[in-house]
RNA sequence: GGGCGAUUAGCUCAGUUGGUUCAGAGCACCUCGUUUACACCGAGGGGGUCAGGGGUUCGAAUCCCUUAUCGCCCACCA
């Protein structure tokens, strides 16, 4: 036996990790059982474990673990993810800080750089997710980039190309000058900035008159193609027709009229630089206007900048204010605050740019991912909720822009032939792209260095749609015996923040190439904040080392304390270290259940004693009883609750009640039935609270079972869900609180648990007599003695609405009783007249079902029947 | 600007169809206790006008209206 008071933690951990890596346990291959399949959220290939990371791993490991003992075929594939523009961005200015340029290298030079970086940080999230206790199947751990995850997204580029699906076209696209890159849509966040609202002077051709128009970008004003009035205001009536010059480039625009503009707002003046807004492109095309592209790549101008040619837009801004303010063209500059899109990666500030890029058509994938979710509850989202944010994104889809400026990523299998607007061909390889290029330029004579592939790289997201179905290689070979096997998956875990760039289309692309939902639930877990609230961040410095967590507090004491911190799915949770400090805890009761049980001298010579009989029964039954309560919760994805169900049946039940029932007097030894059956019963603790503890419960599985039934815990079988006694649990819950009561007694009046008290019971039909012996055992009560006149007419404790009496002993204060009776008599008599009101309302009796008004006239029954014996009582002291 | 959600004990949260069990749980707190698993323990206990106001009903934490505060998502107002 071990002496430690306190359970180790460490050494265990990882020797458990390895046994069950040794024994395969967490291998999976289709078989003829029922497939139980979760699919990672892939982390980015170069990150490293945080708390989100924990809590998410921990809730799939959960869901796999009790898969695996329910005997499904549990599978979960673990990967991680390229994310292009993330690692793209790490990459160079890695290769900064050695004094090399990007744009100096060739792009093969570059991806080499990407992929020793990759290789030498890349994974090492996997690692620390086994510290977790994550029962991956490491065997199919993939990465996106992987040549034949890589192969599938090509396939599916071309097939929906060939589907007319995709298509390049020259749009207005969000530009992060930064990445110098495309975002979609998504990539964009934006956030509230400080800026100032500029009003600039216009003349007017052939006149002495200005107009003013108010803007946020006063370097824009070099790309102004006109200015945009609207028809119905008076203020400007006298302006149609004529022409405006801009301030400093001197160019001659016209003056457009336009309901599109706010009468309103700032001047009622809308100036329109269609290369750099979206609505000015709209006006622009509207009115066909020219379009004159004033920034580089990099957001500094370029040469319509004129002798600002070469300096950033910010820098500009300042700078054109001063000029415009010296040349009297700026009345006024106003503090103004608006929302400013910025780049979810590198928070640079976005410019809206045409450009020609490669967009995905939304419309018809977006139709059965609608109903799916919102009509045939096929897949469901947990919390519901969500299902409305998830509604309003897909009716108000846009195309996705899927073409990225960089290389890190799949190459887009477009291959130019020609200077053309038409002249390139979509194949999944070159010498595909030759035939195709050769047939379609009528020029049997093109050779394969005659084409030349886009450059550009894909959005990462194009590469994780597919997930659930290219991890299974459904893809390249949609009928192999592994897609049809775990496909759908069951259950996908995620965050919130990823449903548009995520989880949505991961909907589309499953009923797209698969005419198939990806998963049947969608848990999103919560964002985990600081004590006060606050997101995590680095900046806040607020994030708790994730592996030191788990090496000061253990790995099970980590997984459990973060599920006891969380509610249900979709709510943040405050992060809290006490809470893990309580996971230890315990870890630390469990292990001393362990040794007290493992202390016993078995005696199989001596007779099972009656209470041991019914405290087995009662425990039987409150642990079916638990059970189907954490089953009800597991099938709403309650875990939190279920976790608290099990800590409570284990500590409570377990532990305060039951092992202290069954165990024997000091150095007496416990007779072979009853040990038999206590180590029973704490197995199959173990089994229900594995997935949420797995290297305790194995520990102390195997110190029990020396009977080698089953090998290890986490591929034992979980219990049988059975009928179980109602009435023993009822009985049980009556007697916990006569023992309860007596136990106040006792501290109330200061009699010592060694001194035996006598206890009477007016009315032995109420309980079953079997919880006799427990009470007498759990309270030092030598006798149950059915009360006599005399008893109850003494003076005496009364318990349980005067169903049990302890006959006062010496010490009490006669008059305290007294008086603490006579409150209790006036309480009640008070009570008594509220539900005889109740009752004496025609209304409520009339209206009332049955049942209510039953309850309430066994109310007033009771309370008559107490207020005779109080006052009875009182009368003979 | 539009949509969604929240507000219940000191803290974090449960409360499914309005009616014994509805005012709860865990933690924290208070008191007592070192009894032969565990003080990372045991036993006992206190604590809430269910955000404010109004309404429907015999009856409301629960349904309706309204106010306040907070959060999230979406949106091109220069």
């Amino acid at each position: 036996m071990n002496n430690s008071k306190k359970y180790n933690a460490k050494e265990i951990e990882n020797k458990w990790y390895q046994y069950w890596m040794d024994n395969n346990y967490f291998h999976s291959t289709p078989d003829d059982r029922e497939p139980y399949t979760i699919v990672i959220p892939p982390p980015n290939v170069t990150g490293i474990l945080h708390m989100g990371h924990m809590l998410n791993n921990t809730i799939q490991d959960i869901l796999i673990r009790r898969a695996r003992l329910q005997g499904k075929n549990a599978c979960w594939v673990p990967g991680t993810d390229h994310a292009s523009i993330a690692t793209e961005a790490k990459v160079v200015a890695k290769l900064k800080e050695q004094g090399i340029d990007k744009n100096d290298l060739t792009r093969d030079e570059f991806l080499k750089h990407a992929w020793d970086w990759t290789n030498e940080y890349g994974g090492v999230i996997l690692e620390q997710l086994k510290k977790l206790g994550a029962s991956c199947d490491w065997d199919r751990t993939k990465f996106t980039l992987d040549d034949d995850m890589s192969e599938s997204v090509i396939k599916t580029f071309v097939d929906l190309y060939n589907k007319g699906l995709i298509y390049r076209g020259y749009r207005m696209v969000n530009w992060d000058p930064e990445a110098k890159t495309t975002l979609s849509d998504e990539e964009v966040e934006y956030v509230e900035k400080n800026g100032k609202l500029y009003h600039i002077n216009y003349k007017i051709e052939g006149t002495d008159e200005v107009l003013t128009v108010a803007t946020t970008r006063p370097e824009t004003i070099l790309g102004d193609t006109a200015i945009c009035i609207n028809p119905n205001d008076e203020r400007h009536t006298h302006l149609k027709g004529k022409k405006a010059i801009v301030p400093i480039c001197n160019r001659v625009i016209p003056i457009i009229e336009d309901e599109y503009v706010d009468l309103e707002f700032g001047t009622g003046c809308l100036k329109v630089t269609p290369a750099h807004d979206i609505n000015d492109k709209a006006l622009g095309d509207k009115h066909n206007l020219e379009v004159i592209d004033i920034f580089n790549e990099d957001a500094t101008l370029n040469s319509f900048g004129l002798h600002y040619k070469g300096k950033d837009r910010f820098v500009v801004r300042k700078e054109i204010a001063k000029e415009l303010a010296s040349l009297g063209a700026l009345p006024k500059v106003e503090d103004y605050t608006n929302k400013v899109g910025v780049s979810e990666r590198t928070k640079a500030v976005i410019e809206p740019r045409l450009s020609d890029q490669w967009f995905l058509k939304m419309n018809d994938l977006v139709k059965p991912a609608l109903k799916s979710v919102l009509e045939y509850d096929d897949i469901k989202l947990f919390p519901k909720k969500i299902e409305s944010t998830y509604r309003h994104w897909l009716e108000n889809i846009r195309d996705w822009n899927i073409s990225r400026q960089l290389w890190w990523g799949q190459q887009i299998p477009a291959y130019y032939f020609g200077d053309g607007n038409d002249d390139f061909v979509v194949a999944e390889n070159a010498k595909e792209a030759l035939e195709l290029a050769r047939a379609k330029s009528n020029n049997p004579n093109l050779k394969l260095t005659d084409l030349k592939q886009d450059n550009d790289a894909l959005d990462t997201w194009f590469s994780s749609w597919l997930w659930p179905i290219s991890v299974f290689d459904g893809i390249r070979n949609p009928d192999n015996k592994e897609i049809n096997y775990y496909y759908p998956t069951n259950d996908l875990v995620t965050g919130p923040d990823i449903i548009f760039f995520w989880v949505a289309r991961m909907i589309f692309a499953g009923y797209e190439f698969r005419k198939e939902k990806p998963f049947s639930n969608v848990y999103f877990t919560g964002i985990v904040r600081d004590k006060q609230g606050r997101k995590m961040s680095k900046s806040l410095g607020n994030s708790p080392d994730a592996l030191k967590l788990i090496e000061d507090y253990s790995a099970d004491a980590v997984r459990a304390g973060m599920l006891l911190l969380s509610s249900g799915a979709g709510n943040d949770l405050l992060f809290d270290e006490n809470k893990l400090q309580q996971g230890k805890q315990f870890s630390n009761k469990i292990f001393n259940a362990y040794r007290l049980v493992s202390g016993w001298k078995i005696d199989d010579t001596i007779a099972q004693p009656e209470e041991n009989i019914i405290a087995i029964n009662w425990f039987e039954a409150k642990f079916q009883n638990a059970f189907a309560e954490m089953e009800d919760h597991f099938s709403k994805y309650r875990l939190s609750d279920a976790l608290m169900t099990a800590y409570k049946l284990i500590w409570d039940d377990f532990c305060s009640w039951f092992l202290e029932m069954v165990k024997p007097a000091y150095q007496k030894p416990i007779d072979a039935e009853t040990y038999n059956k206590v180590i029973e019963l704490f197995e199959n603790n173990l089994k229900i609270l594995h997935p949420f503890m797995p290297f305790l419960t194995e520990e102390i599985w195997h110190k029990l079972n020396t009977r080698t039934k089953e090998q290890a815990l986490i591929v034992s079988n979980y219990p049988k869900q059975n009928d179980f006694d109602t009435q023993i649990i009822a009985d049980f819950d009556y007697t916990s609180e006569v023992i309860t009561a007596i136990r106040k007694i006792r501290k109330e009046k200061n009699i010592s648990f060694k001194d035996t008290l006598e206890l009477y019971v007016s009315n032995k039909q109420l309980i079953n007599t079997d919880f006799d012996l427990l009470i007498k055992k759990l309270c030092n009560v030598t006798t149950i003695n059915a009360t006599t006149d005399a008893i109850k007419n003494a003076l005496s404790f009364r318990i349980k609405a005067n169903e049990y009496y302890i006959p006062f002993t010496e010490n009490i204060d006669v008059e305290a009783e007294k008086e603490k009776m006579q409150e209790e008599l006036n309480y009640t008599k008070g009570f008594l007249k509220s539900v005889q009101k109740k009752l004496s309302n025609e209304r409520f009796v009339n209206n009332a079902p049955v049942k209510v008004i039953e309850i309430e006239r066994k109310k007033e029954a009771d309370a008559l029947e107490k207020i005779k014996v109080l006052e009875d009582a009182l009368k003979n002291v």
